[in-house]
DNA sequence: GCTTTAAAAAGTAACGT
DNA sequence: ACGTTACTTTCAAAAGC
């Protein structure tokens, strides 16, 4: 009995502990991104949730806590893309990913596809854009999925494509290598949305 | 408009079955000609037939799986090519082993181009698994028949999951009809 | 859960030239 | 700025860790 009893408390304690340790570290990788606390409110309650659920059994702490956490950030609005947070995690994008689509699952979150739009600001506030060039690039990626480009493409190489060709338009231009550094995508990605953008908004350069 | 069925093709056939006897891999890999053996790696030896094109993993208890055909007829040639190479090593393999198909995947294209975002949220966002970050198909998972297919912007997709040649034409009547009925198509 | 095999879809990435 | 190769997803079986 009371060997049965020191165990519960052993339990408890470990559980506790393994909380506090998954809200310490969205924390900290919530502050590496600056997410606002709100969000981060929100991380910490979906992570409490998952817990209750079990979810964690067979996956680290840190994998669901990170992946919480980029599901607070979509569901708040102001999404970080997989590359983002796997650049303050020490859990693999690629874990990161699966770990997110099990627990999205599991919680039942409707989760519905990140809107390009939702990058621009951030992204133009990093390249120091003009408020004329997001709403450009709010504009292009309007008509452009409107016409069916967006299926199955990347948000970010979408969002950073239409944030460059209006970057062109307003005669703000950011080269190819910038709107990709801050996008974390390639060249390659964004000269081949921006072809298809420019070409489906008709305008020629 | 030509019936999205016509447009099916099985790209890929697994199947299962065995010998009947307990094998020594060791020395079938040494007596094999291509045999890849790496246990180390993988308990299974690689055996790759060239026509029809298919690889098969051969097992230390007799049971063997063919991966690789482009159809259930060329499973049964690349197994029988299989049989008779370890019989060509004094290999004692019955008459004819049952050979089940445990996995048939097919392509097939619906003729339209789709849009995913509308096909998410109108199949339910808890019956589909869609996140281009990761991967540009959506996942959806049938019950009837049991197959999961992936849809592309394109209009192709991807069956699978299935066990029998009618699974796939199922399917793509399944799922023509529910994005028809959603007004999801074209 | 992982390891290996094959195959398609389309997007993205990382090489080399 | 090309081209090539390779990785992401889905599925099933096998034996063993």
């Amino acid at each position: 009995r009371l060997r049965k009893w020191q165990e519960r408390i052993r339990t408890k304690d470990a559980g506790e502990r393994n909380l506090q340790f998954a809200l310490s570290e969205t924390d900290r990788m919530a502050s590496a991104l600056a997410i606002p606390r709100s969000v981060r409110e929100v991380a910490c309650v979906m992570y409490r949730r998952a817990l209750d659920e079990n979810l964690i059994r067979g996956r680290s702490i840190e994998g669901v806590a990170t992946s919480t956490l980029y599901a607070a950030c979509r569901m708040e609005g102001i999404p970080r893309s997989l590359e983002e947070v796997a650049a303050v995690s020490r859990v693999d994008r690629k874990e990161i990913g699966r770990t997110y689509r099990y627990v999205a699952q599991e919680l039942s979150l409707k989760m519905e596809p990140v809107n390009p739009k939702k990058y621009v600001p951030r992204f133009c506030s990093e390249l120091e854009l003009s408020e004329e060039v997001q709403g450009k690039a709010n504009e292009i990626i309007d008509t452009t999925t409107e016409k069916g480009l967006l299926s199955g493409k990347s948000p970010t190489g979408y969002a950073a494509a239409a944030i460059y060709a209006s970057s062109l338009l307003c005669n703000e231009k950011k080269t190819q290598r910038e709107v990709a550094d801050v996008a974390q995508v390639t060249e390659v990605t964004i000269r081949n949305r921006y072809q298809e953008q420019i070409e489906a908004m008709g305008i020629h350069h | 408009m030509t019936d999205p069925k016509e447009s099916i093709t099985i790209e890929n056939v697994v199947a299962s079955t065995g010998i009947g006897q307990e094998l020594d891999l060791e020395s079938v890999a040494m007596d094999l000609v291509g045999a890849d053996y790496d246990p180390e790696q993988f308990p299974g030896l690689v055996y790759r037939t060239q026509d029809p094109k298919s690889a098969a993993l051969i097992f230390r208890s007799g049971k063997i799986v063919c991966t690789g055909a482009k159809s259930t007829d060329d499973v049964h040639e690349s197994l029988a090519i299989v049989f008779d190479e370890l019989r060509d090593l004094s290999i004692q393999v019955e008459d004819d082993p049952e050979i089940t198909v445990q996995n048939i995947v097919s392509s097939a294209d619906l003729g339209r181009t789709l849009n995913l975002n509308a096909i998410a949220i109108g199949l339910g966002l808890e019956s589909i698994e869609y996140e281009p970050e990761q991967f540009p198909g959506l996942v959806y998972r049938l019950d009837d028949p049991e197959v999961v297919a992936l849809l592309f912007g394109s209009g192709k997709l991807v069956i699978t999951g299935g066990k029998q040649v009618e699974d796939a034409k199922e399917a793509v009547d399944v799922i023509s009809n529910r994005l028809e009925e959603l007004g999801l198509l074209e």
